[in-house]
DNA sequence: TTGACATCTCGCGACCTGACGATATATTTA
DNA sequence: TAAATATATCGTCAGGTCGCGAGATGTCAA
């Protein structure tokens, strides 16, 4: 076992923590929800707290939690307001945890 | 195969809550490093916090978290303890992570 | 046994999160 | 203009997490 100075392993220790806020914002099991929803398509704020059953301004600022992660990005059309997925490896990430918890489970 | 044109897929919203747990045990810069780790091997507890660069008890709850969801496993040796990666699905899990947030940075 | 070592557990304080109601802003329609 | 609709923001608070020190537990060797 090699000293701390990084014989084994790289510095990432930063890299490190910028995913682990970004997985914080997926932990969660209203936005990994929304996450399944936005992969099919865009919806309204409206559309998507009621598919996850919560109030509109719970889903609002679960919606904003993860546009500023940069998983989500928003588009306003008269008085409704789109969602869209804007990270493309976000397919591959929940591929992988539908992979892990979610196999033959559930229907 | 069951169905799987679904255009508002039904309620696993269980199984997310299930996932969303295990994904905040991964959501943190400690622990996804120690995935790191152990995805090349087993070490102690106090080689595992050295590299880590946090205390010996520290370490363990950190190890401890993991093990309860399933990812790490420990057997003892003597007065020491070695941990080891136990759930698979880990390496493409990391994988996905890494291909995300660390590609290109650190070395 | 005693003592050193390795790991684990507990309790506390600081901080963060999630949900909720109330309110604010923006947009369309009457 | 006012009212209705759609979304966003704010204040609050119960509950959870993180890191730490102190001490407990387990193991080996003399």
């Amino acid at each position: 076992m090699p000293k701390k100075t990084n014989p084994k392993p790289p510095l990432q220790m930063d890299a490190l923590g910028q995913a682990a806020e970004c997985l914080k914002a997926l932990a969660h099991p209203v936005r990994l929800r929304m996450v399944q929803l936005l992969l099919h398509g865009r919806y309204t704020v409206g559309e998507i707290a009621e598919d996850c059953g919560i109030a509109e301004n719970l889903a609002s600022e679960h919606l904003r939690l993860m546009q500023r992660c940069g998983f989500f990005t928003s588009e306003r059309d008269g008085r409704r307001v789109y969602y869209s997925v804007a990270e493309p490896h976000l397919e591959d990430i929940m591929a992988c945890i539908e992979g892990r918890f979610l196999t033959g489970a559930g229907k």
